[in-house]
DNA sequence: ACCCAGGCGATTG
DNA sequence: CAATCGCATGGG
């Protein structure tokens, strides 16, 4: 099937660190475990090509609800295209878009993502699925969804923490934050769904994720919010932004957070997570270097 | 042998 | 309140 989409870039949206599941194969496919389905897509030119497995009564829909091809990419450039160098990472990363996630495995992933780095967050989820997610045949192939909240619950810390040489999960300290999550959720013992929290305003929202669960602190929060309760004005604040940030619009001085994201949340407006897209996509040409090197006995 | 990673919670001053 | 520490594991 195929959508000629509007504005959009696959590679860029699939490879700039929102999502962890996707792999590419030959001819320029992409797979990955989307909720309980396959899902197989490729990009050639204006025309996004794609297989949902098991079938769907509206598949277009749920490809354009995934890629958010709703959103106005062209409008979001003009409110977040405030300067050079958000113009300049913009036309680099050109149609990446922000991808609507499921909240519980966007939760997870990015609790697992804090003190971490990309490839191996990618190696301990896939490594969670594969152990305690339910797994389905596509072309032959294995694939894993994602664990539910009960399967993960039948994990044991220490299969959640331990790598053994590359075996295991690997999740380290975070192990009891994953479990701690999962029991949470998987027991019902919040006074809200995930999904309720799309409805209510930025803000609260915020603050409930923090404080509902342990290991979710302001960085974390934002993700899940950006990524998967439809917040588009939250900035994540990670390492990278934080040093962009304070390089392009503070002279480099070493500003609080609290500071920083009030910076970003009037400068951006009601896009600024987008805008936090964009420049952490281009965070190696706008640093030139890793964020801490060096900066321990500098400051 | 270091030092750091898409941070967070606990502990100090 | 603000600033600093420890954390599990893997990679440079």
């Amino acid at each position: 099937m195929k959508i000629k989409g509007p504005l959009f870039d696959l590679n860029q949206s699939l490879c700039c660190g929102q999502t962890f599941r996707w792999q590419s194969s030959e001819d320029h496919w992409w797979y990955s475990v989307v909720n309980d389905r396959i899902v197989k897509v490729r990009q050639i030119e204006e025309e996004l090509e794609f297989e949902i497995q098991p079938g769907l009564s509206a598949p277009k829909e749920f490809i354009s609800n995934y890629f958010r091809f709703d959103d106005d990419l062209e409008s979001i450039y003009q409110k977040i295209g405030k300067d050079d160098f958000l113009i300049k990472a913009i036309s680099q990363a050109r149609g990446l878009r922000v991808i609507r996630q499921d909240p519980w495995e966007c939760m997870i992933s990015f609790i697992v993502s804090q003190q971490n780095q990309i490839p191996k967050i990618t190696r301990s989820i896939e490594t969670m699925a594969q152990k305690f997610g339910t797994c389905t045949i596509f072309e032959g192939k294995n694939y894993y969804l994602f664990p539910t909240p009960e399967q993960l619950c039948t994990a044991k810390i220490k299969t959640l923490q331990s790598g053994f040489n590359l075996h295991g999960c690997a999740l380290g300290y975070r192990a009891r934050y994953v479990l701690g999550t999962a029991y949470l959720i998987y027991n019902n013992a919040l006074e809200f769904r995930l999904d309720d929290l799309k409805k209510l305003p930025y803000n609260t929202a915020y603050r409930l994720l923090i404080d509902s669960f342990f290991g979710i602190g302001p960085k974390v929060a934002d993700c899940v919010l950006l990524f998967a309760l439809d917040k588009l004005e939250a900035f994540p604040l990670d390492t990278w932004t934080r040093r962009i940030i304070r390089k392009l619009y503070f002279n480099d001085e070493r500003i609080k957070d609290e500071k920083i994201k009030e910076f970003c949340a009037d400068y951006f407006g009601e896009f600024a997570g987008y805008a936090q897209e964009y420049l952490f996509c281009n965070r190696i040409n706008i640093c030139q270097s890793n964020p801490g090197k060096n900066m321990t006995k500098a400051l």
